[in-house]
RNA sequence: GCCGAUGUGGCGGAAUUGGCAGACGCACUAGACUCAAAAUCUAGCGGGAAACCAUGUGGGUUCGAGUCCCACCAUCGGUACCA
């Protein structure tokens, strides 16, 4: 009988889809295990030979916890608002739930093809008004605890569109679709206040276990630190200041100018004062015009206005300085202002020497400042610095700031990195933000029972003029009353960005029909924190930084019962054209899951994927590699034709055993699914070479084989009338002795050389070993004077020679 | 530029974490079966006649280095003047 891949995948799949197998239970009583993959967007191309990469580990994690006794909540839904499916809608005139619709139908079925263990039962999709409802629920918590507020914020501006674009559909400076330019355009947004939690998105890394390049990417993203402001007094006023932010307090005898960004308010407040501005006002209008783009292209060049008629004194040595514009300083970062201190930073360096100002050493140790940045600066002695001559960097920092503190001319301060999270996209499909702005009463939430929010119904998408929503065409829908004073009001015609619903997802998995919470209390209790959490790498910053700032939000509201959302992280590596690109249509390098699954079958598909190479790292694909997985399966098959009886393992058989149980668990545990193939195979040829397999080695060599290739192994496990089916067994056990080999053969080394092996009892005391040693190798020895030997216990006997 | 990975046969990759480098698979070569091919099976497969030489390059530590240290080079990913 042939290996009929097709008829197998189909039965079991139909059978466990029946049965609900691999379905949570409700019963909170049972050790639980919560297995987390990133739920997928639901494109139009379908489902990308990545996705399984990541869905098939953890599956095969979930399978072996399941065996050991785990209540499993391996979940899945579509995190289905999104701009594609937008775009889609706009150009061929079809609702993007209509397309939204056919995509999930795709792709459900494509993920049922393949076998995951997924509890179906709890399925989400993030465009639901029963999910939503509580995407919406949730900003109106963040809002009423101060979190949400508006702002004025550039957006993306495509002058030729005319329309609000996502920085995604930025390229080059360029829209993605029209080619036009696209500049920034300021427009009141609704932000989310996430820098109030950055501290503790960078402690509480502490207590989780995150693989460590993810704490140090979200660190770094996070970007904190230590410094001072210091306040500068400007010339020809009583008592106004400037106030930047420095971290290098000690520098500031060698601040011998100042930049403020061009949007920096005091332009405007002092514009009387300012002798140029005209040339000033240029100078800003230029900046404005300049899309981010450019202004990190022209990082090069640096260009400025001095700002003539207002000077600064720098407080330590009372001289006066100049005040100049320019935008390598950001508005969005410290004050906005800065001290330029030329010799020991680069930029200031380069500012300094294209405007002719002058460049003060103030942290000996460098080449001639006037030449060349002297920035490597965190150790030295102070020069030209006053009272903090002669100290050491590290001591000059901290006596200075207590001066500035002292003389109430600064104080410290600890700066991030990290900025708000713009929140509204004036776009249609994504959830509708549920505020609504009174003249009297300024903005309003919704009341929490008139949620959901439901989206209109539009049969426009095109957006709005000026970069305004499609929404905001929708007169009937936007005006409203307000819920507080009941007079007319306007509803926010804004859209959540599609990391609203990807924020909390997790959470409805729990409890996914609840009307009344998110999830109910028990269950949050039962099943938080995720125990393990897979996902790719470019979600570091943006995804996983927000989810973690939602759940502490609920955490501090009393929603959630834990700090962090995920106790363990773990990051797959990216699937690559057989070329070694990565893959896309237009390198025409796209592999289509469905061909592979037609081809050979889900069972072959899964174990290639585990066997393409180290999990976390990137792989590229071939197609000979999968012949040979399929060949492997194929004799896993064949072995039921070698099946003899036997209810324990035979002689020659039972280290091999028990080593593979030892093996292929840790090895799941560690993710080193290309390493427990590698044993799989290593059997196999084992048992064609003796020709023989019995039953109890054949039902623990399926039992182990189960998590990867699980229809296959079900079908064959029905020959051995065990009675129930894999999914009803246990995890197979081993015994630690049987793992241990007692006699064991080790190199002998000349000079760390290898020159010959011997065979020694385990744990042969050294002068049995070196007995057997010398006699083995007394003729290479002959003529040589031993200087020394080492011996190594069961691993290694080295000898010196001269 | 900065941050993070990675570099081992013709290819994907192993290596118990400092102890026999190349497990396992692919490709390839020869043989068996076949009228023939495919499939399958069997054997071989880093280089070198050998001593030996080989884990990106050059140094170092060690009885012993793919693994540790220093300095480079290359490729990939992230990021963009963060004071």
């Amino acid at each position: 009988m042939s290996y009929n891949f097709k008829e197998i995948e189909k039965k079991w799949q139909q059978k466990w889809e029946k049965e609900g197998t691999f379905n949570a239970k409700d019963d909170y009583t049972m050790k639980k295990w919560y297995g987390l993959i990133e739920f997928p967007y639901p494109s139009g191309q379908g489902l990308h030979v990545g996705h399984p990469r990541s869905y098939t580990a953890l599956d095969i994690i979930a399978r072996k916890k399941r065996l050991e006794g785990y209540n499993v909540l391996y979940p899945i839904g579509f995190d289905a608002f999104g701009l594609p499916a937008e775009n889609y809608a706009i150009k061929n005139k079809i609702h993007p739930r209509i397309i939204t619709k056919q995509n999930v139908d795709h792709f459900r079925e494509q993920l049922k093809a393949l076998g995951f263990s997924f509890d179906w039962s709890r399925e989400i999709n993030t465009t639901d008004p029963d999910y939503y409802k509580w995407s919406q629920w949730i900003f109106i918590q963040l809002f009423k605890h101060g979190l949400a507020y508006k702002a004025t914020m550039p957006i993306n501006y495509c002058t030729g569109c005319k329309v609000g674009l996502a920085n995604e559909e930025v390229v080059n400076g360029v829209c993605e679709r029209c080619g036009s330019p696209v500049v920034q355009k300021e427009k009141s947004q609704w932000m989310l206040k996430i820098t109030e939690y950055a501290q503790r998105l960078i402690d509480d890394l502490d207590d989780i276990d995150f693989l460590e390049k993810i704490k140090l990417q979200q660190k770094n993203w996070i970007g904190r630190s230590e410094g001072a402001e210091v306040k500068f007094k400007l010339t020809g006023f009583d008592n106004e200041d400037l106030i930047v932010y420095t971290t290098r307090p000690d520098t500031l005898f060698g601040a011998t100018y100042m930049v403020i960004a061009p949007e920096h308010p005091m332009i405007e407040k002092f514009e009387n004062k300012i002798t140029n501005l005209e040339e000033v006002k240029a100078y800003q209008n230029q900046a404005k015009l300049k899309s981010d783009f450019e202004r990190a292209e022209l990082s090069k060049d640096k260009t400025g206005v001095e700002l003539k008629g207002i000077t600064a004194i720098n407080p330590l040595t009372g001289k006066e300085i100049p005040i100049w514009i320019s935008d390598y300083v950001l508005i969005t970062y410290g004050t906005g202002a800065i001290m330029a201190v030329p010799a020991h930073d680069d930029r200031d360096w380069e500012f300094a020497k294209k405007f002719n100002l002058p460049i003060i050493e103030v942290v000996s140790g460098g080449e001639n400042v006037q030449e060349k940045p002297h920035t490597d600066v965190y150790s030295g002695k102070m020069v030209n610095s006053g009272f903090l001559n002669g100290l050491e960097v590290k001591d000059a920092i901290k006596t200075c700031i207590d001066y500035l503190e002292e003389k109430g001319i600064g104080k410290r301060k600890v700066n991030f990195k990290l900025r708000d999270w713009v929140f509204s996209r004036q776009r249609y499909w994504g959830e509708p933000i549920p505020m609504v702005y009174c003249e009297k009463c300024g903005w309003v939430p919704l009341d929490e029972k008139d949620l959901p929010l439901v989206l209109p119904e539009v049969k426009d998408f095109e957006p709005g003029e000026n970069g305004e929503s499609p929404l905001a065409k929708q007169t009937e829908w936007i005006n409203t009353t307000c819920p507080h004073c009941g007079g007319s009001a306007k509803r926010e015609t804004d859209t959540m960005p599609q990391w609203a619903g990807s924020s909390w997802y997790f959470l409805r998995y729990m409890d996914p029909h609840n009307n009344n919470a998110l999830a109910s209390k028990e269950a949050l209790e039962y099943w938080s924190p995720v125990d393990w959490y897979n996902g790719g790498m470019e979600h570091t910053t943006l995804h996983l930084l927000y989810s973690r700032f939602w759940h502490k939000f609920l955490y501090d509201i009393g929603v959630v019962p834990t700090k962090e959302p995920y106790q363990k992280r773990t990051s797959h590596g990216m699937i690559l054209g057989s070329n070694g690109e990565k893959m896309s249509k237009s390198r025409g390098n796209v592999v289509n899951p469905d061909d592979i699954v037609n081809e050979f079958g889900a069972d072959t598909f899964r174990v290639y994927e585990m066997f393409i190479g180290p999990f976390d790292q990137a792989a590229p694909w071939s197609m000979d590699s999968i012949r040979g997985c399929y060949k492997f399966l194929e004799r896993v098959w064949n072995l039921q034709e070698l099946l003899v009886d036997g209810d324990s393992y035979s002689p020659e058989f039972e280290k091999m055993m028990h080593k593979a149980i030892k093996k292929v668990s840790s090895d799941i545990e560690e993710m080193k699914f290309n390493t427990s193939i590698a044993t799989f195979m290593t059997m196999i040829n084992e048992f064609y070479r003796l020709k023989r397999i019995n039953k109890a080695e054949f039902k623990t060599f399926l039992e182990l084989l189960n998590p990867f290739a699980p229809h296959i192994t079900e079908e064959l496990y029905e020959l051995l009338n065990t009675g129930h089916t894999i999914s009803d067994s246990t995890w197979p056990k081993y015994d630690e002795e049987k793992t241990i080999d007692n006699e064991i053969e080790i190199p002998v080394q000349f000079n760390g050389k290898v020159k010959a092996t011997v065979k020694i009892p385990l744990d042969a005391d050294e002068s049995a070993v070196k007995e057997t040693v010398h006699k083995e190798v007394a003729k290479l020895l002959e003529g040589k004077t031993i200087v020394k030997e080492i011996y190594v216990k069961n691993k290694i006997y080295n000898i010196v020679v001269k």
